[in-house]
DNA sequence: CACAGCGTGTAACGCGTGTAACCTTGTTCG
DNA sequence: CGAACAAGGTTACACGCGTTACACGCTGTG
């Protein structure tokens, strides 16, 4: 309490000073090490110390006495991930709690791939999980593994050496929504690419996917870049005339939502002059006017995956894991 | 490359053999020590082994060795933090990147304020970082502080002893969405608590400012529950007549733009039978039908953050923060 | 009485780093 | 020619912790 002044941090040792044993003991105690008995009055000094002293141990130096940590470090920046995401990942964070791990996000920019894995590898984490395995090449992992991260988990396309990966294909998602628009009869279809750094790892393969449905039809895709900002979407609105589109894939059911209302601005209807279709299947994308169309994602059960995770860092190995099977919802924007 | 059966890390250690040098010499090299100089033809020797054997650093025994560590750890779960934090979150990440920090988020559950923090405190970051200062009590800051944390801060109304507190006032929002909707002859305002878990820190105080506001007029608040579902809001929006209620501040952009829909299905016209308020001025919030009044929310300058954590960590002491001052945004829905 | 057995406690080591202190060698200067 | 010095390298220690091996005192038994 007034030991304000004292600003160094408290250690075992000061635990074990003030209950009057020796440090090893207080570690017996405070980890409850069954190889080892000490008596109930001893135990009751030292917890009291303890307690008394506001002990808290020194993650760093256990791990790194113990040779692994129990740190999952997820690199991923905040506004990447839309809501839903964001929800999956608050219970991921949850079933790992309950396996006993730290779970942590990094928002870092993921410029160099490799740069990006040594500065993850730093923090000698148990396991990755990039839920942009766009970010893990296999030298990036090689960097990983070389560090001692027991689990590198990518959600990606297709697998990566040295990378767990989780089926999670962007450009099935871009295919779905390309698709039911030609079976809309739609010919000129747009792709929306957002300007918001850090999204293009998952919008490139989504236009991927549409052009290669495209290239099997008489149907045209074209890549039109639009930052989420409600004036990007008007310049765009504004010049649809001239690229002359009667549907599109507006990566996300946000971007969809903003789109649409600046294409009716513009006097441009939708779905009658444009087909429209989102993605994620959030709530507002049900209260639109029109309803949107979108991709709905189910995403792998949080258990499942914390249990694969477990297994993978304990062992090496884990079992297949399901992955993501995108679904067209169709309503009124298309 | 081909070193895939070494599971175990490598270690400068490693390097050093490798180069034919000491490990010392290795550590010098590597941090470009000034006080110590290394022959050109040694230092191109151990850079050389270092980049061959992939060699990474050990955060943990580094700041272990230091003494203090270049962790900031920013409790929030991710799904709690609405689009305008999270871009801003984003930029304070890249800010503190640039002092040398690396930042973290952890999505711990805030049941228990003091168990949080020893949570927290076993990592020994350098700075934490708590955006909803509410969890911060001043017993959960001496945790931190004894476990060797520099600099606490939280965003909250009033200072918490040993917390550096950067003024955040959310009954200040409260009050006025509520200060609004009785200039616009609103009598009976209702507010919505959402129940999702972990926004009830910022709903609570949003609430009273609101109560105190009606407290001195002629007006009512009162608290309606809503959950973020399609579901919630249209069953909400079923017993409204028997609410009877003129006004509401809906938490949120995002609730309010739900609720708004669900009241429209409901035949309840916005804003001549309710007047809806929303918050954070989202895009999405202006191109609402009808756009929507919202309560605008001027975060501190992340970089200014930064530079005050920075110095607080520094020398222990800070200059005072701008705070947050929100702005009404008067629109159609009011 | 010696010795094994058991219950409790402690000394000591190493995890991977950074750095102060200390050597060795060659060069310069009084 | 001895001393002083600079350059370039190494040895040794500490950071906080978990754990292995060992020491000590006591009891029961041959």
């Amino acid at each position: 309490m007034a030991k304000e002044s004292a600003s160094a941090a408290v250690t075992s040792a000061d635990v074990a000073r003030l209950a009057g044993v020796s440090r090893a003991t207080v570690s017996f105690v405070l980890n409850d090490t069954q190889a080892h008995r000490v008596s109930d009055t001893t135990r009751a000094r030292v917890l009291a110390a303890a307690d008394q002293l506001g002990y808290v141990p020194h993650a760093a130096a256990r791990s790194l006495r113990a040779g692994r940590s129990n740190l999952v470090l997820m690199p991923t920046s905040v506004s990447a991930v839309g809501r839903l995401v964001s929800a999956w990942l608050d219970d991921l964070h949850s079933e790992l709690e309950r396996h006993g791990y730290t779970t942590v996000l990094h928002a870092g920019r993921f410029s160099d791939a490799v740069g990006a894995a040594r500065a993850w590898a730093e923090l000698r984490p148990a396991a990755v999980v990039a839920l942009d395995g766009g970010s893990l090449t296999a030298e990036a992992a090689g960097v990983l593994r070389r560090a001692g991260v027991r689990a590198v988990v990518g959600f990606a396309a297709r697998p990566v050496e040295g990378v767990y990966t989780v089926a999670f294909d962007h450009a099935r998602i871009g295919a779905l929504a390309a698709e039911h628009l030609i079976s809309r009869g739609r010919r000129r279809i747009g792709v929306v690419m957002p300007k918001e750094r850090g999204l293009d790892t998952f919008a490139r393969p989504r236009l991927a996917g549409a052009e290669s449905v495209a290239a099997r039809s008489t149907s045209t895709v074209n890549a039109v870049e639009m930052a989420y900002t409600r004036q990007s979407a008007a310049e765009l609105a504004a010049r649809w005339s001239e690229l002359g589109l009667d549907g599109v894939f507006a990566y996300n059911d946000e971007y969809a939502a903003l789109l649409v209302r600046a294409l009716q601005d513009e006097g441009i209807s939708v779905p009658e002059d444009v087909a429209v279709v989102g993605c994620d299947d959030l709530v507002l994308a049900a209260l639109e006017r029109p309803a949107l169309t979108t991709v709905r994602l189910d995403l792998p059960a949080p258990a499942r995956i914390a249990d694969a995770l477990h297994t993978l860092v304990d062992t090496g190995k884990a079992p297949g894991m399901p992955g993501m099977e995108p679904v067209l919802i169709h309503r009124q924007s298309s």
